[in-house]
DNA sequence: AAAATGCTGTTAATCGTTTTACAGTAAATC
DNA sequence: GATTTACTGTAAAACGATTAACAGCATTTT
């Protein structure tokens, strides 16, 4: 019933020790006795003390709080990226919190402030958009953060993760060419978002380049239910398309569900590439082939990042890493070709480049 | 980059005035006057100042911090659940801490040791099985909090959300009962786990009535790959049932993965009526007949209950707040009879009972 | 005109830790 | 035997906010 938490003052008292013994043996920064550290946990546990973590913050200016700030915590690649990286931290003795900017820009601020205020120890973002809000480039400097997926790895303010994007696209493209489709349309979420705009990019290119025409590209916004009407209603004006790639988990929902909505069949009317592996992809008749990115190695690779900064001092150059993803291969695509399509692969330099000492410094690979 | 951030004392001594004044303009708990204020505000403005949350809730004793604990951020359903939390703590000034227990009941634990060190105003929990950690138990009297879906409602040590779970298990039953369905397998997670042992009881003993025998139930554990692998194993060694129901989100993926590995089809071949509501369930050609759990509800109650006890000190007697989850038709169940049959309502009594008085508190719908 | 009342602002104590500087004792070195 | 060194422990000063108590001054009330 009594409301109060033990301080530390009473267990020292108890214990018959001064508080900084027990700080001491809770903190480990200095050896002691260990009969003395027996009589202090043992006081310890009788009153249920726990450290005030608000108290030790203030004091020693050491926060053990990682900040994590996603565009939408109900799209399963953030969800799986906060619990990955909330497990990470967990074991390392942080604790994690988390805000989530709804894909809007004003509230990825004002909760990147909130955020602020824990004076963490680290931050990780998810940026909604391409431009960086100026809370981030605030702190570029003096607080260790990395930003993961939805930024431009270019020019970047702070570290970056994010897979090759560009090359993602090009996989998906090639696969419909070589399975012999052309009639091939780009379901994306929008066409701003730096990975977004890539992944069009390189299927674009790659699909010019053997058809001799530009793919026709529909953006349908980044939920499903609006991106569903979007499509439902673009394929009530046009002929069904041979082919779509949605370059997100969530366009693939809106494309599959308007193509139920209007009773199409897959793969036998109209060919499906995916993007992100999850499990419901592969719990179908017709599983779906997809663009799998590698959903922990990015996280690792988070972590690492963000750890070696924490510890070395933030004072590193801006390094990013990049991974590849793969192309998991089930039944949405129909084979349209008797012998596969040779096609050519995408640029010959464009892989973001890196000094060697920066490749020593990751794990990326670059495939 | 200056590293520190400032403190109030800088902004007070550009301003011209005193600490106290500074934090009254941040606070809001004194009137300042209006020029003073505003030269305060320009005053943190031109520094960038911000309150540090560790100071100010060491002095003061309040926090606004609400600590969230599932068992596992990567289920959607969970996920849904914390993402809508956040939004709602978030509009009303508190942050959320997160933390997964990964369904370990040890895990649970450390984590929720690792979160009662902030203090939080208030706590919510899912619990990972109907046994509750002490740590819950230590402090049930003294910390606002309210457990969510996996935990019983009678005896509960606190303020419990939950849904109706025998009924839920009842209407599924029902639906395939009354289309011409006899032999059925229940899908489930767990038994131990409070929620899906009330939905298997449910289903059960309506089938039970009905067909005179009870039905297979069969556990698939709470990831989706091991229960794909018992579900698989399980179809080799038994005839394909006449339909099945799978009481969670995550065994109705298992149970689809099994059934697509060996290329059952859905509904020609065996009927399904699947848990949870999500958008890769309309988004098939078959879309999943399913049971849909409220969760904006669910959060809705379970922030205002909590909300509740933050202000009204905590005094209140435990009170349930249950909802009632419902069926959404699609094509996933084959219809076998001509005439439907006429199933019997379950239990006549059995609601969980509440005074008016209480009725009154709580926003819950018994249907 | 004196006393009471409001309004605004300040002073200084305080929250529960961590940490610096130092004290006391025992062992090691000269 | 005196001095250094090593080892443990303590006292007390922070950390940056909030807040109780009070002070100054104008305005009302008696």
């Amino acid at each position: 019933m009594k409301s109060r938490k033990p301080s530390i003052k009473e267990v020292a008292a108890l214990a018959g020790v001064s508080t900084a013994t027990v700080s001491n043996v809770f903190s480990g920064r200095k050896p002691v006795n260990d009969d003395l550290r027996k009589s202090v946990q043992k006081a310890a546990e009788a009153l249920g003390y726990q450290v005030d973590r608000a108290a030790s913050q203030l004091r020693s200016g050491r926060t053990r709080v990682i900040a994590v700030l996603v565009p939408d915590l109900t799209d399963t690649f953030f969800a799986t990226i906060v619990s990955n990286l909330e497990n990470k931290a967990f074991e390392e003795g942080y604790d994690v919190i988390v805000a989530s900017s709804r894909n809007d820009r004003s509230i990825e601020s004002s909760r990147l402030n909130a955020l602020m205020s824990w004076r963490p120890a680290g931050l990780i973002v998810v940026p909604c958009s391409e431009i960086m809000p100026p809370e981030l480039l605030a702190v570029k400097d003096t607080l260790p953060m990395v930003l993961v997926d939805r930024v431009a790895t270019k020019n970047a303010i702070a570290d970056t993760v994010t897979i090759d994007n560009r090359d993602a696209g090009e996989v998906a493209a090639r696969h419909l060419l070589e399975m012999g489709h052309k009639d091939i349309v780009l379901a994306v979420s929008h066409l701003s978002f730096p990975p977004i705009g890539e992944r069009a990019e390189g299927a674009a290119a790659i699909i010019a380049g053997y058809t001799g025409h530009q793919p026709k590209i529909i953006e349908l916004g980044s939920d499903v239910e609006g991106g569903r009407k979007i499509f439902a209603g673009w394929l009530e004006r046009n002929p069904i398309p041979g082919a779509v790639i949605a370059v997100t988990n969530v366009t693939t929902l809106s494309v599959l569900s308007a193509l139920a909505d209007h009773h199409v069949d897959i793969p036998s009317r109209t060919s499906i590439v995916a993007f992100d592996d999850y499990a419901w992809m592969a719990a179908r008749k017709t599983g779906l082939t997809a663009i799998r990115q590698p959903a922990d190695e990015i996280v690792s690779a988070t972590w690492k990042r963000l750890r070696y900064r924490m510890e070395a001092g933030n004072k590193t150059d801006v390094l990013p890493s990049v991974f590849s993803a793969s192309l998991v291969v089930r039944d949405s695509v129909k084979s349209l070709a008797v012998t596969k399509a040779k096609i050519a692969k995408g640029r010959e330099t464009a892989k973001p480049e890196m000094t060697p000492a920066e490749r020593d410094q990751t794990e990326s690979k670059i495939h």
